[in-house]
DNA sequence: TATTGTTATACTCTATAACTATA
DNA sequence: TATAGTTATAGAGTATAACAATA
C-alpha cells in the first residue's frame, strides 16, 4: 500500500497515519476488545467512562453515536461481566446513571494503556521525533486537554 | 475525555491521536462507508485494492484479517455495486483474482481523498507542525513507502 | 407532550464447518 | 493430501418502531 503524494503536508500525514493503523496486525481496536471479551462498542464505552463519574444512557448513545436502543444491549452485557453498573438518578425517575465498578476501572486502565501503545513504526522513532509528534498534537488538541 | 501522562512520549502522541479519533463526529470510517453505501470491510477492500492490479480471494483475506468465507460475500457484494470484477487466474483454476472496475478506481479515489482528509485539530495547525507531522510520519515508515 | 430507557423485530456482518474443484 | 473458494448455518451487533414510565 502505498500513499499517493498530497498537496496539504496534514493530508499526507493523515494518510500515513491510517497507512500505519491498516497494517497493524491483528488490527488493535478487534484485538483488544477480543481479549476483554467485550464488543468494540463495548470496549469504547469502557474506554470513554471515566471512573468516579456516572453517565446516563442517553449520554453513552451520544459519546458511542449509537441508537440508545443499543446502548442497553452493551450496558446488559458490560454489566453481567460486572465491569460496570446501573444506578438510579436521584433528580430523575427515568434516567438510569452508569458508573464503573472496581473491576471495570481496572479493566478500562489496561484497555487504555494497549490502546495508547504506539505501533511499532512510531516506537521505532527516535526520542527527538518522539516527544516532537506529542507536543505537535498536544498542540492540536490544545492545552486544556493536555 | 482527558489523557494520563504518559511516560513515554511517543504513548502520550498515540493517546492523543486516539482522542482525535474518537471526537470525530461522525465516526470516519463508518460515515465514509455508508456514503458510498458499502460495509466497513467492503471500504478496506476497495482502499487497499490497487488499480491496475488484481488480488486472490486468499490475499484479500489476509489484507483484511477475516475469514476467507467472509471474503465471498464482501466482494459478491461489491461486484453486484459494480466496483469490482472477478477474473480467472490463467496459472491456477481454483484461483480467482478481483480488481477494480474503472468505477471501483473512481470510488477508490474518492474514498482515499476522505479517509485522508485530516480531522479539524490537524487541519487547524500552523504550517511548519503541519509539515513537521508530516516529515516525522514519513521517517516511522521509511522513505520507501512516500 | 416530550424524554428516558426497554422490548420486538428484521437485517447485516461475521466465523465455523462442510463441501466442490482443482492442485 | 493440501489449497482456493463457496455454501449452510448460527451467533452477535445494529437500527427502526412501538411501548411503559416519568417529566
Amino acid at each position: 500500500m502505498t500513499v499517493e503524494a498530497q498537496v496539504d503536508p496534514a493530508a499526507e500525514a493523515w494518510a500515513i497515519a491510517l497507512e500505519i493503523v491498516f497494517s497493524e496486525r491483528p488490527p488493535r481496536v478487534p484485538a483488544v476488545a477480543a481479549q476483554f471479551d467485550v464488543s468494540p462498542m463495548g470496549l469504547k464505552l469502557l474506554y470513554s467512562l471515566e471512573p468516579g463519574t456516572a453517565a446516563s444512557m442517553r449520554r453513552l448513545a451520544d459519546t458511542l453515536f449509537c441508537d440508545a436502543s443499543n446502548v442497553t444491549g452493551i450496558v446488559d452485557r458490560l454489566e453481567a461481566r460486572g465491569l460496570i453498573e446501573r444506578r438510579e438518578d436521584p433528580g430523575d425517575r427515568r434516567v438510569k446513571l452508569i458508573a464503573l465498578t472496581d473491576a471495570g476501572a481496572d479493566a478500562r486502565a489496561e484497555i487504555r494503556r494497549r490502546l495508547h501503545e504506539p505501533p511499532a513504526q512510531i516506537a521505532a522513532l527516535p526520542e527527538a521525533d518522539r516527544t516532537a509528534l506529542r507536543d505537535i498534537l498536544l498542540r492540536a488538541v490544545g492545552p486544556d486537554r493536555a
